[in-house]
DNA sequence: TTGTAGGCGTTATCAT
DNA sequence: ATGATAACGCCTACAA
């Protein structure tokens, strides 16, 4: 079923027929009635193929996730997709690990489907500096700042992942806390890992509080695994500390989690911190303290931003959303 | 850039060009080096538009999954994204919220891109039994058996959800429990929610413990928050038990969680065990009780399923695979 | 082995 | 307001 048998069946010509079909003005009533009335029948569809061949690109957006399996995401991603649903734009969704280059993915995906615009969730900075000039497109990345790298059709919203982290270690040491050690990422790696972790030194120089990086500071992976590890490194260095702040919920877990193996418990014994406020850190017993970023929010934004740059032209902007902390049962006072 | 202009530059013909990007044969040694070496330095690629449109099919494979944030789900999705790695096909990936109709959702891609095959990552064989008629390329479904369906193009690879859950109920029972209450999925409208419930009760049934619907069950989503919600209600409801077991994760360590609302200690007061093997179980204070879904493997198995369908035309399979109990400290014996 | 040319389904330009 | 028709980039008979 093409327009071509759309075209023969209603008595009108093809060209007719794609006005109906695309809203174009310029129709009579009648025709666009008899036409309408056909394509119901027939459950007839445009064919996108042909129709992104002819007009050299496609009217979709594209969201590139880097990192499968990361709750934050989930969150975001259902939060764009129900806020996409709203436009007519179709959308999709495209899942990187880890490691790979976001960018260069995107590159390929620029030339396979000639999207209107990409939503990037996380990315880092070192690839975008690198191969983001290959992007002629309207992007824009959430919960990562691209402040920094001035392209022209490059848009960002994030928090601010410094100064969240030095209002998470405040509060630690506004309960007492002065041997605090910190599991997080690879700062040279990770943008992200880098900025949480200046945050935190921050905070314990404003405060006095001594810090070894040697000794008081273990780069992993943002996993379950990455923050067991870490904190079980910090364990068995002998180091001692009465609370431990994870750049991560995730990595948080992980490190109760070992916390727990060497016969620890949690916040009795040592108080944890982690990072992003994630849904499941609330079930958590005890329930995980933690930096809340506004999934809802940034992915609404996100999407804002883009639809404006892209139907209205409107110049790139770098967004900061606010960040709350979220004070739990898995943090207490220190007590002697 | 196009084969016309790679045609041009390199004096073939575009039919030529086209030859050498297809691997056809009936090509010379030469003409093949002197269009690739052209081809790697314009950086040239197909346009998949103009490629589907002749072809009138893609060769990409498609998965749709049933439900953004499942941690299975992801672990099936990393799984099958290296197994297709290692071919020539290109894997898309569509996310669906748990109430859309994946099948119907299937049927408009297949217009869309008319992919050589469908993973399916959970479904609903209502769905299925009314419109997977539509559907006429190779498909298989993970996670959910399509066995009693026969649609000579529709495979699947499950494991025994209700052998499964029996087993898991088992396991509560050998270890003293009478008093075992319910938290589970909507059986009318989940499979696997009726599945699991039915196998409970084929356990419950042969040790003679009494089950009360109305008050040892709850019908909930599949959520952390619908595991709260259960479990509360059940607590609520002043029915007395000591073990509790839910029908998925992510509900049990919602249970967890309301128990503990209620100064219930797990295990000591009540047991819990869960269901999916969750690498996040293992990781939770205490670890939970839970049964493992091989999703590695099933990811394998799926996509090895779908090849031999579309390579080899292999009929379609119902295949299932063996699940693991494990057994963790979040299920005590019951003790008096 | 290589080249020529028609057509896939759509949009858009130009007439009418 | 409507119709005819030329592209869009590619594949594939068919011809050479």
């Amino acid at each position: 079923m093409t327009i071509k048998d759309l075209a023969a069946k209603t008595g009108y010509a093809v060209a007719t027929v794609s006005r109906v079909l695309n809203n174009h003005p310029n129709v009579s009533e009648k025709a666009r009635t008899v036409i309408m009335q056909a394509v119901e029948e027939s459950g007839f569809q445009l064919n996108a193929n042909a129709k992104q061949l002819k007009q050299q690109h496609a009217t979709s957006i594209l969201v590139v996730v880097k990192g499968t399996g990361n709750e934050l995401f989930s969150e975001l991603v259902e939060s764009i997709q129900s806020q996409v649903a709203e436009t007519q734009y179709p959308l999709f969704v495209d899942y990187l690990d880890e490691e790979s280059n976001e960018v260069l993915r995107a590159v390929q995906l620029c030339r396979e489907k000639k999207p209107l615009g990409i939503l990037f969730l996380g990315g880092s900075s070192r690839n975008f500096q690198a191969d983001f000039g290959k992007i002629d497109i309207l992007c824009v990345v959430v919960t990562n700042d691209m402040s920094h790298l001035d392209f022209p059709n490059l848009s960002s919203v994030a928090i601010d992942d410094r100064e969240a982290c030095r209002c998470a270690v405040d509060t630690l040491v506004r309960k007492g806390h002065r041997k605090i050690v910190l599991v997080g990422g690879e700062r040279v790696i990770s943008d992200t890992g880098r900025a949480r972790y200046e945050g935190c030194l921050e905070s314990l120089r404003a405060h006095g509080i001594p810090f070894d990086e040697e000794k008081d500071y273990r780069a992993v992976r943002f996993s379950y695994e990455g923050g067991y590890r870490g904190a079980m490194d910090l364990l068995e260095s002998g180091r001692e500390f009465t609370a431990l702040f994870a750049a991560a919920d995730v990595m948080a877990i992980g490190a109760i989690r070992a916390l727990r193996d060497k016969g620890l418990q949690v916040p009795e014994d040592i108080s944890v911190a982690g990072f992003d406020g994630l849904h499941l850190g609330s079930y958590l017993v005890p329930k995980l303290s933690s930096v809340a970023q506004p999934a809802q929010k940034m992915g609404r934004r996100s999407v804002e931003i883009l639809l404006a740059c892209i139907e209205d032209g409107a110049a790139a902007v770098h967004e900061t959303v606010p960040f709350a902390i979220l004070e739990r049962g898995s943090v207490a006072p220190y007590r002697e």
